[in-house]
DNA sequence: TATGCAGATGCAATTCAAATGCAATTACGG
DNA sequence: CCGTAATTGCATTTGAATTGCATCTGCATA
């Protein structure tokens, strides 16, 4: 028991540094509240949030940004015009092709390794070039 | 023969109008536009070729998304934070969704017709919710 | 064919997320 | 504990997208 927080804020440190970041006040409590958060966040909602601590705006923006570029999170374009964030978690980083559902209403992002082309559309696909992800978007069952 | 031109702009006029909107010269050449293009269109793109008819950069704006409301044009966000517009066709069984390959590297657009989920995975996929869109994204063969 | 007017347009101004420049601050390897 | 490069805060800039408003115009009607 005890100190899960410090727990929690040890490996998320970890996690900056691994990739190559400083493990800053603001960073730490930007993935502690992606952590929390049963969606992707935009830019303005974690810096709303941040905004009590003290956490500059651009600040936020830069974070987010560089720590997508790292690949600590993901980061995504719902239709909105909104970037949103979320974790990237160990067990979604299998390499290609890898199938996500994204409700544009909520955000949610759900990993969806079943899905599959057909075997014609993936040989018709490499006519485009090399797939690296592959997205359905729509709208979830929650949001109707 | 001769009229080519004509006759399309007659069909297309007619399209506006049986979408309830006048037909202009600003949305004809817009449609006569998109009717040529091989994928869908950003808003700077349309504008930018209309621009040297005189066009203002707000009425294209306006006019693409009034003709999508309407139904003559599908609006989609492909992740960049711009939005494209392409002709709807009746041929567009399709309706739902309709597969794009975007290129992470220069933006490019392609549209893929013949891109297939397997049946399995279209049941799957009804289990998160209504598909809408889908979208896979990479490197096109020329970015490598 | 002439006419009225709701719908459409051009232009300017505004909005708002996002990006940037720079000086001050801070994380962290040594 | 220090030095330095990364990070931050604050102000400013960017840039696509939207809006307000006065002026036009497509087109239904007489």
């Amino acid at each position: 028991m005890s100190d899960h927080q410090s727990e929690q804020s040890e490996s998320i440190k970890l996690a900056i540094r691994e990739a190559g970041l400083r493990a800053t006040p603001a960073r730490i409590a930007t993935l502690g509240l992606l952590y929390e958060a049963p969606s992707p966040m935009t830019h303005a909602e974690v810096a709303e949030e941040l905004r009590e601590l003290g956490v500059d705006k651009a600040t936020v923006f830069r974070n987010l940004n560089d720590m997508a570029t790292a690949g600590i999170l993901r980061r995504t374009e719902l239709g909105d015009r909104a970037w949103r964030f979320e974790l990237v978690t160990e067990d979604d980083g299998h390499g290609s092709a890898h199938p996500h559902f994204v409700c544009v209403d909520c955000g949610t992002v759900s990993c969806m390794d079943e899905i599959k082309l057909t075997a014609g559309s993936v040989r018709l696909s490499q006519e485009f070039g090399e797939v690296t992800e592959i997205l359905l978007r729509g709208h979830c069952n929650d949001c109707g």
